[in-house]
DNA sequence: CATTTTATTTGTAAAATGCAAGTATATGTT
DNA sequence: AACATATACTTGCATTTTACAAATAAAATG
C-alpha cells in the first residue's frame, strides 16, 4: 500500500501554494497568514481573538499583532463585547469582506478547474471522501483538537 | 453543493497542525519548514538546492539559510556535484534520516488512527480519491506548477 | 576569450514569532 | 465589600524567518 502521508503531503502542499499565489490579486496584496485570518473571521459569527487564534494554531500574541495590522489596513474591525469587556469580537470591514470573497472565488475557480478533469461521479466521490476524512479527523483523539 | 474550498481548508489545516505538532518528539525539536525540507530531501535522490526550494515554494535565499542551519545541526549534508560545481547535492545524515523516519512513522500512525474510524472500503475510496485529486491538480494549468 | 546564463551565497532591512511580563476586566471566596 | 484568582488581550524584547538586491563562482555560449 502506498505511503498515505505522502499523498497528504503532496495534496496539502499544492493547496498551500494555491492559497499563497492567490494572496496577490491585482491591487490586493496580503500575506498568507492574513488570508487565513480573513477566511476564518469571514466563516464565523463575530469570533473572539482567542477563538480564531486557536483554530489557526497561532500563538495569541503573534495573532494579536497580526490583527493590529489588519485593523490598521482597514480589513478587520475589532469590537469590545459589551457583556465581557475583556473580549474583542472580530469582523470584516467592507473591504476585508471584498478581499475574502475575491480570494474565495479565485480558489474555488481553481478547484473547479481541477475537478473538470474528472467525471461527475469521480468528483462527487472525491468530495464525499474529503468530508468523511474531515469527520474522522475530528473524531480522532491522537493529535490536533477538533478545530470547529 | 457545499463550498469545496472549505473542505480543503479544514483538511489541510488539520494536516498542517499535525505536522507542526510532530516537530517536537522527545529530544528532537525542529521547525515546521525544517521538517518539510527533511521530508523532501529524504524522498528524492540527491536533489539540488533549487529543486527542493522550488517544490516547497520557498525563495532560494531563504532556503539557502535554512539548509545552512540544518547542516550546522548535523541533519543535512551538502555535497558539491563533481560534473557541475555550481550545484550542491543534498542528502540526510544518519541523524537527519533518523528524524525524518521518526516523523514519518508518527504522522502515519496518526493517519492510521484516523482511518480506523472508517470501513476498509471507505478507507480505500478515500485514498483513491486523494490520488486522483493529486493527478488532476498536476494536470491543471491554472495555478501551481506540477510540483513533481 | 569575452559574454551571458545558472546555482548558490551574503548584505540588509523588514516582518513574524514566542516567551515573559503587563493591563484590564470578570469571577470566586471569605 | 475586599481580596485573591482566573481570563482575554497587549506590549517588551530577543530571536528567527523572510525576501529583495547584489555578490560570487562556475558553466555554457558565441
Amino acid at each position: 500500500m502506498e505511503n498515505i502521508r505522502e499523498l497528504f503531503q503532496v495534496m496539502t502542499r499544492r493547496f498551500g501554494l494555491l492559497n499563497k499565489n492567490c494572496c496577490s490579486i491585482d491591487a490586493v496584496d496580503i500575506s498568507l497568514v492574513q488570508s487565513h485570518i480573513l477566511y476564518e473571521i469571514d466563516k464565523r459569527e463575530y469570533p473572539s481573538m482567542q477563538e480564531v487564534a486557536e483554530v489557526l494554531g497561532m500563538d495569541i500574541t503573534t495573532f494579536s499583532r497580526q490583527i493590529q495590522n489588519l485593523v490598521k489596513n482597514g480589513l478587520v474591525k475589532k469590537t469590545p463585547l459589551p457583556e465581557d469587556r475583556r473580549v474583542y469580537t472580530l469582523s470584516l470591514t467592507t473591504e476585508g469582506k471584498f478581499i475574502a470573497t475575491t480570494l474565495d472565488r479565485e480558489i474555488n475557480r481553481y478547484l473547479d478547474e481541477v475537478f473538470s478533469h474528472m467525471t461527475e461521479f469521480e468528483k462527487e466521490t472525491v468530495i464525499r471522501s474529503i468530508k468523511l476524512l474531515n469527520e474522522c479527523m475530528a473524531k480522532s483523539s491522537v493529535c490536533c483538537k477538533p478545530l470547529f
